[in-house]
DNA sequence: CAGTCGTATACTGTATACACTTTGCGGGAA
DNA sequence: TTCCCGCAAAGTGTATACAGTATACGACTG
């Protein structure tokens, strides 16, 4: 079993600093594979079989069946019995549920964020807003995303609500599929509100922290909904020839409806 | 291949009303194993060895391994590497933790429904409430548990936002671990709850609803707080002979802190 | 030329196998 | 007796296998 690496799916080990030795496939496997998806090198109704996957990864289907089930579960894929997974394509009422829910809970995490106020916490956050607000001209969008991911998962840490910080952080990788690439200019008003909402955080002022995270949700998904959000951007598809692994056949886009099986009890 | 029925842990196969033929064991499984924890058959802390489930129901381990990994994202199973998994047994702290997110949830989704109000809905909702406030007294508690279940699905139906359902269902299943059984008395201040908040949803009172709706998850929780939580309580352990898989051994409590890797991007 | 049916292919669901880890237990040493 | 070491049993992580199902493509028919 040899580690390959195919296309922009790639798998590195680096278990990074300090700790959990033997991490399992899996867990490599749906990272790398969520990387994709929220770069958007896979797009949404793009199949994910895992016969191919495991294929391309030089591994048994086994880590990449239960990667793909981990990846349903955070709902950033799709898993149709005998027909496979695919990258979760939301409709627009999905999407309106989302940014509500999101909202709501950012919310409460900067309510939460204002009340620690961790010292060392904030000097790391205020860190972040610096660079995050330099390079919003000239940087690549990706890498801009990139500083976006960090920012927010520093204020969740600074919440200090474990709990929230795991649902926060599903939903904001949800929206990520949604809304994939932003203007520059939303980029800049980003970063601005990013600092509005740092200021209100270190004043300890609960309610306007909550208030402003909020509408920094709402806002950034308004900005999309204007340009026509998933559904219908013309594909120039065959112009992005890095992308190895998606586009062999965009599922239709609606159906997908209704979901989740409703469990009854 | 057979399908067995070991101890409390069963899988029935009723794919119910209408809909979704070849139902995925991974699903049976998951749905059997969800209900022997939610009615405390199996305890907190408790092993689920992969191999004794699968063997218990008469199937292979996959389906079983499956099912863990679905629970385990669920929240209420937790699972170490190479060791297994094992029904999540949440500190105090988590408690709070989920306390707060859920209220904020609940809240959410009864300003929602005081905004939709779908009158199919509602007359079920009443119903519901009727026959709960009716059995409050006379019936088990695991059946008033099943009630309760029940109000709370229904009114996340009318809410009518499919992403905060699914995430205010799975906080709801891991608050019902931690706080298993409860008293009479809160049993009747329970309905009692419902009801107003029923009778605020209906007014259309979006605020009070939402008020009404938060409180009472902080009810809830706060009459298990003074009785100590889950932690301490002692246990006859051999005094529940209908509980077949469970109490082989109890994981030290504490442990199972920070829980996930903390994905790095 | 368009539509329908049938077959081949691809892929999922589940079972089985095996290596390697972890854990519990017993024996020996201090 | 208590502690440490080593061994055995149990269990997980991953690979492989196979049956059954969905999908695509081509032949056949109207």
């Amino acid at each position: 079993m040899q580690k390959r690496t195919a296309g922009t799916l790639n798998i590195d080990a680096v278990t990074g600093s300090l700790g959990q030795r033997h991490v399992p496939l899996t867990t490599l496997v749906a990272d790398a594979i969520r990387e994709c998806i929220l770069s958007g090198d896979f797009a949404p109704g793009d199949k994910l079989a895992e016969e191919r996957l495991s294929a391309e990864l030089g591994m048994s289907r086994m880590p990449v069946r239960e990667a793909l089930r981990a990846l349903a579960a955070e709902g950033i894929v799709t898993i149709s019995p005998r027909r496979g997974a695919s990258v979760t394509a939301y409709t627009d009422l999905q999407a309106q549920e989302l940014i509500e829910v999101r909202a709501t809970l950012e919310a409460l995490n900067a309510k939460l964020a204002a009340r620690h106020r961790d010292p060392s916490q904030l000097a790391e956050l205020r860190q972040i807003l610096d660079n995050g607000s330099r390079i919003t001209e000239k940087t690549a969008l990706a890498r801009i995303q990139h500083a976006n991911a960090r920012f927010h998962e520093a204020l969740g840490a600074l919440g200090a609500n474990s709990v929230l910080r795991t649902i926060v952080r599903s939903l904001r990788d949800r929206t990520a599929i949604i809304f994939a690439r932003q203007s520059r200019m939303r980029v800049r008003a980003n970063w601005l509100e990013h600092a509005a909402i740092l200021r209100a955080v270190i004043a300890g002022d609960e309610d306007l922290a909550a208030l402003l995270a909020s509408r920094h949700v709402f806002n950034a998904a308004a900005i999309t909904e204007d340009r026509p959000a998933v559904a219908d951007k013309p594909q120039p598809e065959a112009s992005k020839p890095e992308r190895q692994l998606a586009g062999q056949q965009r599922n239709r886009a609606p159906a997908q409806a209704a979901s989740k099986p409703m469990r009854q009890r």
